[in-house]
DNA sequence: TCCACCAATTATGAATTCATAATTCATAAT
DNA sequence: ATTATGAATTATGAATTCATAATTGGTGGA
């Protein structure tokens, strides 16, 4: 009886795909902040690898524009102007209201009620003023729309473009206003959710970026004056 | 071992990078099939490069998803179901929506002309029944559309999730019917152009598209059956 | 003192080498 | 004859080595 092994394989992750993800988290949380220079040697010496599975890692973040690699100059983490930005909150918006279209079609009743739990949760941080943790159920509600559009390249683009930027996101401090009015887009979302209101909830999702986005712009502005 | 004497013109642009685009061009070619693995000793021998820079412009393509490295075995051209087709599609009817919109606001009288003359030699490959000609005026057009919107991000979002089917696009031959609906709407792409209506424009963009989705699934799905 | 130029050092680009996992093929057992 | 087993071969994963471009630091000259 030939019994395939390949049933229950372990996970066997290349390193550099590791890498990829380490890189990315250590971007993320702002460790290496944009614009800074990432020297080869010393991240291998941190990560006890080589340099070759590294600058693969560093080839498929340059493919995804979250570094720069300048020939014979090495590598950076990516820095974004204004108007780049503008760019990809525009495409980013364009997901986002396909997204709704989708989510509301293919959403099970289940997890709208997964969403309404999270909203509560981000409403309560949003009361006690928490930021990261509002930060985070934020992403997680987002995230959960995303994954009932049961539309993988649209996941995977909206990751991809959210990455670019989310120290930009995670950074920017929003105004006692700003916040109050995410709380009401979000219980809008929820809403038009909630009534599988497709067209609805595509145009409060495409509003609720663009007021994001004047959040960023704000405080990139102010930074760069400052 | 002989000291390899180099040209300046390959000396400029990392070899990865020269790697990834003339993979990409086999792959979109037809000539890499999907699903054909690709055997890395055999692609080295042919370029004249060494497996470390193949390596890393296969690493590249496999997080643009054109290929698919499975850990041990290699690396083949990736193929995709009817099902991520759809989902591909309906992203990139989501991108040139907005596309049409931000087109209208953006282009320029002259851009408008361009297209305008390649419509014209498009609809003479289609009157002469010429294929090959009329996809690549075609995919001019609809690059031209992408340039006028002024954002790089939404143009390499677009260049991504094309070329990761442009073999299915280039291969499903339109039935006569089919390419008479083709000319029909890029009539009206031209004409809402013309009127800088981005409303119609992003309409009739993705109703082209589905048009096209139709026809490559309809070609997919003879293939399987065949 | 400042600038230009050249040597020394360092970092990156790419090839080669080494280790290990997967496949193939031959042999043996049922 | 067919299938299971295991050695041999092959291909991939990763480290190391080699080559070359860029940077740095110092010296000499104006």
């Amino acid at each position: 009886m030939t019994r395939t092994v390949r049933s229950q394989a372990i996970a066997r992750t290349p390193l550099h795909l590791q890498l990829v993800e380490l890189l990315r988290d250590l971007i993320i949380s702002g460790e290496l902040a944009p614009g800074a220079k990432i020297q080869e040697t010393v991240l291998c010496e941190r990560f006890g690898v080589s340099r070759t599975p590294l600058r693969e890692a560093l080839k498929v973040l340059a493919s995804e524009e979250v570094v720069v690699l300048t020939p014979h100059h090495g590598a950076a983490v990516a820095t974004h102007s204004i108007d780049q930005l503008r760019d990809a909150f525009d495409v980013i918006g364009a997901l986002e209201a396909l997204a709704g279209e989708l989510a509301v079609q293919r959403i099970s009743n289940a997890e709208i009620a997964a969403i309404a739990r999270l909203h509560e949760r981000m409403v309560r941080h949003f009361e006690a003023g928490r930021h990261r943790p509002y930060f985070e159920v934020n992403r997680q509600i987002h995230d959960a729309i995303f994954a009932a559009t049961r539309n993988r390249t649209l996941q995977d683009q909206y990751r991809l473009l959210s990455a670019r930027m989310m120290s930009a996101r995670y950074l920017a401090p929003m105004s006692p206003d700003r916040w109050r009015q995410a709380i009401t887009d979000h219980d809008k979302i929820l809403a038009a959710l909630q009534h599988r209101n497709g067209t609805a909830l595509a145009r409060v999702l495409k509003r609720h970026l663009a007021h994001k986005f004047e959040t960023v712009r704000a405080w990139l502005e102010r930074e760069a004056g400052a």
